[in-house]
DNA sequence: TCAAAAATAAAAATAATTATCATTTTTGTT
DNA sequence: AACAAAAATGATAATTATTTTTATTTTTGA
């Protein structure tokens, strides 16, 4: 039965309505909209519960911070190097198989593939600082 | 020029001599024996500038500790779960073909691929404790 | 030789996460 | 409904990993 305390729920619904992969401050903000009054302890508590639940899932970005995920099915993860943001992105059909099969044949309970990029937000970030920096110089 | 400083040196000599992939605590518990007087901060520091100079990279295990590698080429990791231990794999060549082409292809500048299971070690520790849970209990 | 730059130790500061504890809420049983 | 036991919570303290700061030392290169 999934029964959870209307807390529980409410990280739940925040973690299936968000499309990006937030770490626990980034939840317990959006959270606290609807719930003002939520602690970030109970926060980190539930998402550990729904962890153990396999509900949702952690995702190691950039940053040292860990960031969860409700999609646990069938995707690779697009990390940006400079801020971590964590993006979703399909396998390749004939990729996860392969995978999956080799999983399975060697004993291991998962795996896990990373892409690396600067997201776009980064690469504007720089790009406005070395534009800042040549008009300083002159 | 490949000219650092004495301790700079001997944190990437104690990279190098690991074969696993040690956190900087781990690192600064090593380079200590030889050199005593080394503070934990230049570890960090030292890491941190091998890292940009491209010679060590960084893993993301399971506990949150970063963790760092001097063997940056061709292989991927296996990683504990549990404890967060990470240790290489050769990639299937196929596959490594198959993700540099896919990488270059999409833009990306690189890609890590990691297997997941519980290590002999912890495996041990944990029949070790359901063992003695056993006994607690007649 | 000597001034500027780089590296360092030690300690303080910061940031993320976990643990504690007193209180409140929920649950299941009578 | 009443009530005891279990679970969940807020607030805060504690912990852990990492970074920053500062005063000092070492290195570099002119």
């Amino acid at each position: 039965m999934t029964n959870f305390s209307s807390r529980r729920q409410a990280v739940l619904e925040v973690m299936k309505t968000m499309r990006c992969h937030p770490s626990a401050d980034r939840v317990y903000e959006e959270v606290r909209k609807t719930i003002p009054s939520i602690s970030l302890a109970t926060v980190y508590r539930n998402l550990a519960f729904l962890e153990k639940a396999g509900i949702v899932g952690r995702v190691v970005g950039c940053d040292n911070k860990e960031r969860y995920d409700v999609e646990l099915d069938n995707h690779c993860h697009v990390i940006c190097t400079e801020c971590g943001e964590v993006e979703d992105m399909d396998y390749p059909e004939d990729l996860k198989r392969y995978l999956d099969g080799y999983c399975d044949k060697n004993g291991f309970c998962k795996f896990g593939l990373s892409f690396y990029k600067i997201c776009d937000e980064c690469k504007r970030k720089s790009e406005l600082g070395k534009l800042q920096n040549e008009i300083s110089k002159n």
